[in-house]
DNA sequence: GGTAGCTTGTGAATGATTTCACAAGCCCCC
DNA sequence: GGGGGCTTGTGAAATCATTCACAAGCTACC
């Protein structure tokens, strides 16, 4: 298959929510022109965003919202769950552990780790916050695809070294901090700072602000 | 001024962030080669990122550290601080408010708001919750530039009303709904899900995976 | 003062993504 | 069964972003 860019993938993800909402209303039926509306973009873009996996919808009438939503989470690899742990209990790894929006999706949190041992053995709705010694362990045994790592800038290097040499092969980072994989994990960064940053950015250049 | 692409903007806040350690490290010089390797990017980039917003190197010498970090600060708008209500003090908006990066860049929080009384009043650090009605009225007072939404999807777009109303001209969006502002307020959406989305669609077509 | 050795700043070239525009296909209704 | 009115899927064109490649300029040193 040819390379698809991040920003298609994106894309669907958001598209896959307006299904969902559109499913839930009771519409069987959805054209391309409909769901760009939605999501900010252009009909165009939705059908070339869909044309790269193939042939989904009825010309003249448009797509099925069932079967769209099938093929996206088909093609996002969410036929399937997904094991999630989480590194760190601070703030926001608690936050994510206790996200209702990944389980919904297929995302099992397996785990969250923490060293402070005042943390250790709280518990975050249905799961226990372990030991930072007892993650390879645990890992071994889980095989947790993604790790989700959520502690100061300081430790995340050493920490994401321990995921992947355990076998993880892909990386949510929340870490200010900018982090080295081995060939075949996939890391993807969440700053909140540069979000800000950005916004800050737009007021303060307001003659050429987007939207 | 030329258009500026978002990528470049969100490298700038990256190259700031390494140009800070380099700074604490106490190196004075660097070239773009240097910032490039820390940050994943190519020297070319480096250059042509600046590039936008003038010239800030010495030819055969590379760019003075504490000179390149106030340029890219005043890029950013970071030479002034920004205030900054956070809407909704559940998990998320909690751990936010808390955070002490925000704060260390110029980034003021100056409420955090919630319609559950059980929240109002609940001390995060320094500053208290307070409830949803006082929310026209504070920021009729504070003034905030930027608005960060942290509640349920559905209650989403009502609050970007009324904070748009009140003169936000910027707004974070972590609730999981497409939001719709006048023109000249920009939004900005981050979306956990969908950033996990897009790591199992690279777990699940590893052929091409980028990393 | 002149030369050697770097590194920047920037047009031009390449590559990637989005938009355009239209033929092909489907449904409905007469 | 045929025509009208939609909507898809997709090459081609246009726009946008990155990489290349090199002249210009700075420092150090002789």
């Amino acid at each position: 298959m040819k390379h698809i860019a991040e920003s298609t993938v994106r894309r669907l993800s958001l598209y896959l929510r307006f299904l969902e909402e559109f499913e839930a209303q009771g519409q069987t039926t959805i054209s391309s022109g409909e769901l760009a509306l939605s999501g900010g973009t252009t009909s165009a873009q939705v059908r070339k965003d869909l044309s790269f996996f193939g042939s989904f919808g009825k010309r003249g009438l448009g797509y099925g919202v069932r079967d769209l939503i099938g093929s996206i989470r088909e093609i996002l690899g969410l036929h399937r769950t997904w094991s999630v742990v989480i590194i760190g209990a601070g703030k926001i790894g608690a936050a994510l552990a206790q996200y209702r929006g990944f389980t919904q999706r297929g995302f099992n949190v397996v785990g969250v780790y923490d060293k402070d041992p005042a943390r250790v053995g709280a518990k975050l709705d249905d799961i226990t916050v372990r030991a930072d010694s007892e993650l390879e362990r645990d890992l071994l045994r889980l095989k947790p695809q993604i790790a989700v790592l959520c502690v100061p800038g300081d430790a995340a290097q050493s920490l994401v070294d321990r995921v992947t040499k355990a076998g993880v092969k892909a990386v949510l980072n929340f870490a200010p901090a900018q982090i080295h994989v081995p060939k075949g994990v996939t890391v993807r960064a969440v700053n909140m700072a540069t979000e800000l940053e950005i916004l800050a950015f737009g007021l303060s250049h307001p003659e050429e602000r987007a939207s």
